[in-house]
RNA sequence: UGAGGCGUGGUGCAGCUUGGUAGCACGCUUGGUUCGGGACCAAGAGGUCGUGGGUUCAAAUCCCAUCGCUUCAACCA
């Protein structure tokens, strides 16, 4: 039996941290770049941004969003032109100075986003009410110059996809907005196989410049919050900053309503984080790049193993499942281990004693536990086998969060939920005490108000902390 | 930005206190035997010890500076 140590990977209950970095690296999914705070996304890693990507354009485009493109680099004088927004953004830029080896006469910034380059684009692209509404997206990387960066989770540079669009009413935007949050919601639940809580950003936590900001919230193994993706609706302010009007159907000039909303690379920490385990990753079979691989047993002295493992691998293809057959000479030990550690959702054993069954042994990453199935039975039972282990991982996630949502009466019982990493305090506040709430779970528990959840199904009469009448429901959390 | 830890073949580390021929494990290459939970044997390749300066006959080792990584806090997707 071999001694588990030599993967060098972290026990996730001992230190999630030191976990995480380990399974990030021993997974092929990243490594470190020169610069701090940047990573190369190696091929296993790129592979899930992929699968992230191509279920969100096959989304937002069945909502008419369409691709787009723009420079890397915004003008100062651009960036500047929205008050709230330059001075949120602005102390986590990186400025180019130079070109070539002449100082720029106007500095740049590297985009931290790119609300700034679409409204001084947008500007002549809508005249009349005929032009809108405009649905564009763009999948990039964006530069935030982060003191504490990690893998995925928080780095200097990440890659993300950023919609932006311009509608003719409050309402038809904030709709639109709230579209976008369902499908990321839905992202979470059919492909990730991550819940999230839908909500709404307190003021405190909204985005530079939104007139209010709608959320996905994920919790994490130590009870911490990860903000997994957002969408915001944006009012007329930068419209108005940009000079982008439009005659409307009375002959009038208007400004659009605008939304942005964007989901980045932090899915892929997230994904690492809620379902790996001490063995190394687990990935859910949808998002996974190879979701069976076979390991053929034996094969060397049993010709016929390889052989049938090769049909078997044709008929999966055909079946539609991504499928791998590891035909290398590495003992099959090793390969369980492999790929186990790449968080594989099924592998798939064929060895002598198993053709003479005509059966072949599958065993599930997620919960070890493993099934015997026959060879002709596999091209319309693996297929199954994947949707029952996504729906597994779902549920377990679920439950998870579901334990780790604490309702809260006392600021004594948040205090508690909250320094025991047991999650989100769920409360009720009333709206008129929100800053002497927020100031008090700050300095002493060093919480913030992530979310106010849509379900706002009130379970308590007064304020968790001043007593006064309660209106809505909060959830605090630490957050990453 | 504060407080710790660490920089030595590809990876993980030992060596440093007490200066004197750079070592171990894993990985890699080649050949052979193996193969149902990280196999074994044999032969090989691979390092100006983060960087710069200083002390010394002599520095991975002592001194000064500097850069980077990392963990924990504060700030942020």
């Amino acid at each position: 039996m071999a001694d588990k140590k030599v993967k060098n990977i972290t026990s996730k209950s001992e230190n999630l941290t030191q976990w995480y970095t380990d399974v990030c690296l021993k997974a092929e999914l990243m490594d470190y770049a020169q610069m701090k705070g940047f990573i190369i996304y190696r091929p296993d890693g790129y592979a899930l941004w992929e699968n992230i990507q191509e279920y969100l354009n096959k989304r937002i485009k069945a909502l008419g969003v369409r691709n787009v493109y723009l420079p890397t680099l915004i003008p100062m004088n651009l960036l500047q032109k929205e008050k709230d927004h330059i001075s949120g953004f602005a102390p986590e830029c990186a400025v180019v100075t130079r070109g070539g080896n002449k100082p720029l006469a106007e500095e740049c910034v590297v985009r931290p986003t790119s609300e700034t380059l679409f409204c001084d684009h947008f500007r002549s692209v809508v005249h009349s009410y005929n032009d809108l509404p405009v649905k564009y997206n763009q999948w990039c990387s964006v530069i935030r110059w982060e003191k504490t960066t990690r893998p995925f989770l928080r780095g200097s540079e990440f890659l993300w996809q950023e919609g932006h669009t311009l509608h003719e009413s409050e309402v038809e935007a904030r709709e639109f907005a709230l579209s976008i949050l369902r499908i990321y919601n839905e992202m979470g639940r059919d492909l990730l196989a991550i819940p999230f809580v839908m909500g709404q950003k307190p003021a405190s936590e909204k985005f530079a410049g939104a007139v209010d900001t709608y959320t996905i919230e994920a919790i994490m193994p130590d009870g911490q919050a990860l903000q997994s993706g957002t969408t915001h609706y944006l009012g007329t302010g930068f419209p108005e900053a940009y000079g982008i009007k439009y005659q409307d159907k009375d002959n009038k000039i208007a400004y659009p309503h605008y939304t942005s909303w964007g989901v980045s690379t932090r899915l892929l920490g997230a994904l690492i984080m809620v379902h790996g385990d001490d063995e190394g990753l687990v990935l859910p079979p949808k998002i996974a790049p190879i979701q069976v691989a076979i390991v053929p047993i034996r094969m060397d002295s049993n010709p016929e193993v390889l052989k049938k493992a090769r049909e078997i691998e044709e008929k999966l293809k055909n079946a539609g499942v991504r499928v791998y057959l590891d035909d290398s000479d590495k003992t099959p030990g090793w390969k369980f281990a492999q790929y186990e550690m790449k968080g594989i959702p099924l592998r798939l054993e064929i060895g002598p004693k198993d053709m003479e069954k005509g059966q072949v042994v599958l065993t599930k990453r997620y919960d070890s536990s493993k099934v015997f199935m026959n060879i002709d039975e596999l091209e319309e039972k693996i297929p199954l086998l994947l949707e029952e282990i996504h729906t597994g991982m779902y549920n377990k996630a679920l439950a998870f969060t579901n334990e780790h949502i604490v309702e809260c009466r006392t600021f004594e019982e948040a205090k508690d939920v909250i320094t025991s990493g047991r999650g989100f305090a769920k409360v009720m506040t009333s709206s008129a005490c929100e800053e002497e709430d927020e100031k008090k779970m700050k300095e002493e528990l060093n919480a913030t108000p992530r979310v106010m959840p849509f379900d706002q199904r009130p379970f308590a009469e007064k304020d968790f902390i001043t007593g006064e009448d309660a209106d809505t429901v909060i959830c605090f959390g630490r957050a990453y």
